[in-house]
DNA sequence: TTGTAAGCGTTATCAG
DNA sequence: CTGATAACGCTTACAA
């Protein structure tokens, strides 16, 4: 490993001299600046980013911190945050929580201990939750550490205090319901994605407010909570069958529910749309797949990621700045599980 | 931050006896121990891993270069290699090329610049040009650098002084002919991944071998390159059925190619598996969500990321260890697309 | 058993 | 404009 050292007795010169031409801290003469780009050159000498990270303060790593890898929804989160923190010069240090609260502590608590400069966080705590409070605000202590890891969240509002990068959950719900209560449906049914996170209940809500909009009224026992899982959605929608409830279009809390839902009904027998109409949320590739392809409402997946490195980017440079939530907007997808006219194409591309 | 130091001076002890209490490297007496123990807590101390990382020049990172955290393969693998890592001590930095070799050199250049221990590296190098094999070249070379930076490849053999953890795709591909002969089918085509790698050529390999064994002739007309790509399956059956080529069944080179084809033949009003059957490589969860679902040969990803990380950390432990490559197997997986009487079934589960 | 001090590769201060 | 040197947080001879 050639260090600064060799690049300085190559060129004859001091250390100090090689780092300000690296850094261009200061100004060095052309004929030894000349040298030392020489010697750098011919050693192939590349700074050492540990011995920098150390006197600096600096590791220019961020710790990206997710519920899962998985194959529909991080992934392209992923993609925006790797691309952004190629431009802003960060590398990603990425953690995977399977939603276990506990071992997402455990991540955060172990990137605040000086690898990273910033964190991006896709949490499962729970505001509701005493001790999950209590760790909600560690994230924004800046306590007795002298470096302060800023954190941006992501998906949702954990405290005002942090910087976050949210989609509007809320919007996009009442945009599907919207469709449905636009193609004629009156009684819809509403397979909620976890209650326990804003998410859930922001999508919820927004079901709420639409129908309320639309003056139709709410069957309490339409709604059925999930656990975002393909599989929940299936389960959720065979209870609702049994009990033999009447409704006439389904509100997925996700893509993946829907999924199921869209599974359950087949299943059973009933025509998708003409007997019932189902939509999920997030439109993820899958949705193009099945048959019938599933009606949704897009979230920027690539765009919350890529836009969470920018902020956290801003927030690492400049500390004191206002914390700030941005709030990115979606849009409605009309595919066959609502009307025999929507788009049957299968997404071909991109995955 | 609070450092080593503080925690000397709060138990009223030399940095050297906390460094030997957290590291155990010498026998300290119960009474400092317990001091020191008890100062560590009170201030929540941990060590920095940068200062270790300085003298120690190790940073229990390593540097994962994929290219793309895409959505149906990836992200297991990287599953696989989260879960390894945790386990081994190691936390993982990640890169994606988007299969761009000179993003891929840049990544691993600056990999071996002294951040991480070592590299997990799926490639998209082509052993048959010469400035990537110079590149291959580089990733043995153990030259100038105090730190040789082992690497583990990820799906193929680079070269033979690098370990490997591969799956066997003459094999796999083999299993999937010979269930289409096993059916009856004597008119295979077959839509490749792309040749210029060895999964490829492996592939079209094990599909000409299967052929062979089964007596069958090979019509060259029969088979297309694609680029592992929904949309390049798609268009390469178009071709196929437009030049009015005759066959009764398909082997794509890959699921996401498989499920193209599927969509191509549907679109011209061929019967699957009556008209034509198809079988992929891969066995991605789409697959079966589509209709008719995709029989496929499973291949262990998340298997594939684990064994790798497995490895690398014995090569870092152990750096004279010879050389060795990991083949695992793969399982074939009959769905509808070839039998009617397969597995219609939805993976409703893990995604 | 414990402490002192050197050194890992940088950057930054300060004197020349 | 240039260079000697301290400092970053830690590990590890070596000395006590």
């Amino acid at each position: 490993m050639t260090g600064i050292k060799e690049v300085a007795r190559k060129a004859g010169v001091s250390i100090s001299t090689v780092s300000n031409v690296m850094n261009e801290t200061k100004p060095v003469s052309p004929a030894l600046k000349a040298r030392v780009m020489e010697a750098i050159e011919a050693l192939q000498y590349e700074v050492n980013p540990v011995g920098r990270g150390l006197k600096s303060n600096k590791t220019n790593q961020v710790g990206v911190i997710v519920p899962s890898f998985n194959q529909v929804y991080f992934p392209a989160v992923l993609q925006g945050i790797h691309e952004a923190g190629i431009k802003y010069g960060y590398t990603i240090l990425v953690f995977e929580t399977n939603g276990d609260v506990e071992l997402e502590k455990q991540h955060v608590r172990f990137l605040q201990h000086s690898w990273t400069d910033g964190i991006l966080l896709a949490s499962y705590a729970n505001k509701e939750n005493i001790s999950d409070r209590k760790y909600i605000r560690s994230l924004l202590d800046t306590g007795s550490r002298k470096k302060e890891i800023p954190v941006v969240s992501l998906e949702n509002v954990l405290d005002p205090g942090i910087d976050s990068v949210i989609i509007d959950n809320k919007k996009a719900a009442s945009i599907a319901v919207n469709h449905l209560v636009s193609l004629g449906h009156r009684t819809i049914a509403h397979i909620a994605a976890p209650l326990r996170f804003q998410i859930g209940i922001l999508r919820l809500e927004g079901f709420r407010e639409a129908m309320k909009h639309a003056g139709l009224p709410v069957d309490e026992d339409l709604i059925v909570e999930g656990d975002y899982s393909p599989i929940s959605g299936y389960r959720s929608m065979k209870d609702l069958l049994k009990k033999g409830k009447e409704f006439t279009a389904v509100f997925a809390g996700n893509d993946q529910m829907g999924i199921g839902v869209i599974r359950a009904l087949l299943d059973e027998g009933h025509r998708i749309p003409e007997d019932v109409a189902v939509i999920g949320i997030d439109n993820n590739f899958p949705s193009t797949l099945i048959t019938p392809s599933l009606s949704s409402v897009n979230l920027p997946k690539y765009e919350l990621g890529y836009q969470a490195m920018r902020l956290l980017n801003e927030r690492m440079r400049e500390p004191k700045r206002p914390r700030c939530v941005i709030t990115l907007d979606s849009e409605l997808v009309v595919r066959k599980s609502t009307s025999k006219d929507g788009s049957g194409d299968w997404n071909l591309n991109g995955w």
